[in-house]
DNA sequence: AATTGGTTCTGGAACGTTACGGTCAGGCAA
DNA sequence: TTGCCTGACCGTAACGTTCCAGAACCAATT
């Protein structure tokens, strides 16, 4: 079977007998030639099959691609099943769509380092979603020579910045905890560095993390905790790979069986807090009587449950980012936005007085 | 300030005094030069700033994109708020990942029939998951010269397809509906047209429907409730343009107003039907007592209120289209898929016998 | 008749890369 | 010496488009 090329615009020039800028006027500058001869030249171009300028020369020629690359640290699956990404995308994916702009997934095999899909993304930006600051991705999207802004990251020399002040969030929800009472507390985090550490992390893990999402929000609660006297190195902190209710729960049990009598399990993020109340609940914990538990990032769930947990404007990230970065020709300097967040309260008690207390009632 | 242009693969051969080909070579093919000198290029490049192979000029010499074209026919973050489409689009991204590829999702503004997104992205195939069979963007799609999988739509000649046999799995959910008893149906839909129309469609409009699913999951209804005697003509259809439970709420609020003494509503998706639970308890109906409800796809929220449903694998739809189109080379003919379903039995009953029973009990 | 202005169309020069078929030097066996 | 092979590198020709400066033509104005 003979599988004919397609015809090109030149073939098409040359059928017509006329010049290559006409047949590409005909696409993109209509009145750059009389109707007559433009309607001559599409009905051409349909009998040859031609299907129109070829994107890929257009690019290299105009020097826009037309679309907004997408680097996430994870499975490119990934983010289709956290929520918080998810209304991330969901704001970018707005973003790009009100200026036509394509959303390029670019794939990364997070076991390999290959950088090579970075490199190969035909994009006129980039926007970095939570990766670890030691990320090779992320090197390589900052080694390429168009624009990029990260969110939920450390500010990186002369790029544009999307986040909310994870610190000051996750502070202000433990100073609630503390003024219910609460000063014996465990943490659930997600993990802190690219190398899987399913435990206990210390705070030398805590204060090398590569996570800056996760460090900030862990530095928010030893500020509200130091400040009240408690010792943050004995602040017990769990990590997990995987961010899953599935693993919350394991995280929680890990963690209540080395402390049982904490008074709150405070998570990183909504999802752990989840797998936290299901833990609870197997061991016959009455949340929040007998436990409090403490999520991050208001997720449509958390907030059915009444977890009591900080919003953040996920979906406005995504579309800040977006405009940040297609209207990052106008503007010249490096910005930053820093989005707001709401201590969403939902069931907190303060702490039992004793342990009968967990069996007997106040 | 002065913005430098970055350094080129030929600028780059002409500081080094190599041949193109060689810079090229250091990048592509570092077996094809001594160490020494492909160390040097490479650091020369470091020190002049080149960010290596320029992508687009690469996918124009070797035509190849190393992306897949995506196209939703609803605003890209409609992909992200309905779990089926989400599930699908997890799948792909999965195949796409496996294989190196990014995932280009094309913008389109429903509202204008703007087709140039389509040709601007330079991909090398297409997946399209769900348009009308008459949208032009889906025209443009299949323009371009290069493979396309459609999902969750008609054949189209010499294209591949993924997708279940909605008319067979529908039919066998009604089936389950006649043998409890049910002869007094009502159905609420989905779109069935570009037009929004948010009333009862009559069999005209049902049978002219441009979404296949829609139409064949109508189809299905109408093969069942006929083969037992029941006039589909007569059985109220109620469509909906947008798709959301709160929707589904108005649209069952609509059909029970119109047809109070119906024992069953039948919803041809999940999000439609959890709408219809709503409206139901709203008018203290008890389900599935006194109204059965059922739905189709089979998303978590639904399996855990229990609601009868078809469970599709939509994870699988996705996977399946990547890799149909992935490897779409070595095979030569258009092929198709179609997955299986399962009728998940949630809570159905009976129909009660008389009016009086749904304030009395049977 | 010359000038102006506008529309319509043209030809050559990029855009930055990789494919392809070479050249050239040196080693090695006959 | 001759012939052959191999590793290392090179030069040219695409890839298919859009940009730019200008040419040709026609109508209207001076």
């Amino acid at each position: 079977m003979h599988m004919r090329r397609p015809a090109t615009l030149a073939s098409l020039a040359a059928e017509l007998g006329v010049s290559r800028t006409t047949v590409s006027n005909a696409y993109n500058r209509p009145d750059q030639l009389s109707p007559e001869l433009r309607r001559r030249v599409l009905e051409t171009a349909r009998r040859l099959g031609y299907p129109g300028p070829d994107p890929v020369a257009r690019s290299l020629r105009t020097r826009k691609a037309g679309a907004v690359g997408l680097l996430l640290t994870e499975n490119l699956s990934y983010a289709f099943r956290d929520p918080a990404a998810l209304g991330f995308l969901e704001g970018l994916s707005m973003a790009c769509e009100g200026a036509g702009q394509g959303l390029h997934l670019v794939p990364v095999n997070p076991e390999r380092e290959d950088v090579a899909a970075v490199h190969r993304a035909g994009v006129d930006g980039f926007v970095v979603y939570s990766v670890p600051d030691d990320d090779p991705h992320l090197a390589a999207v900052l080694s390429r020579p168009v624009p990029t802004v990260v969110c939920d990251q450390p500010r990186v020399e002369g790029v544009d910045r999307v986040g909310i002040d994870d610190r000051a969030a996750m502070q202000q929800l433990a100073e609630r905890l503390i003024a219910l009472g609460h000063r014996r507390v465990g943490v659930l985090c997600m993990r802190l560095a690219r190398d899987r550490h399913d435990d206990f992390a210390g705070t030398e893990r805590q204060q090398n993390a590569h996570f800056h999402v996760q460090k900030a929000r862990l530095a928010g609660l030893a500020d509200a905790f130091a400040s009240v006297g408690v010792n943050w190195a004995e602040v017990p902190v769990v990590e997990r790979f995987d961010h899953s209710s599935t693993c919350g729960a394991a995280a929680a049990a890990q963690l209540l069986d080395a402390e049982p009598d904490l008074t709150a399990v405070i998570c990183t993020s909504d999802i752990l807090a989840l797998g936290a109340l299901t833990e609870a609940r197997r061991r016959g914990l009455r949340v929040p009587q007998d436990l409090t538990v403490t999520g991050f990032d208001g997720i449509a769930e958390a907030e059915r449950v009444g977890l009591t947990t900080v919003r953040q404007p996920v979906l406005d990230k995504g579309k800040a980012a977006g405009k940040l970065l297609l209207g990052a020709v106008e503007h010249g300097r490096p910005r930053q936005i820093i989005l707001p967040t709401e201590v969403m309260a939902g069931s907190t008690a303060a702490p039992p007085r004793t342990a009968e207390e967990r069996w007997f009632g106040p």
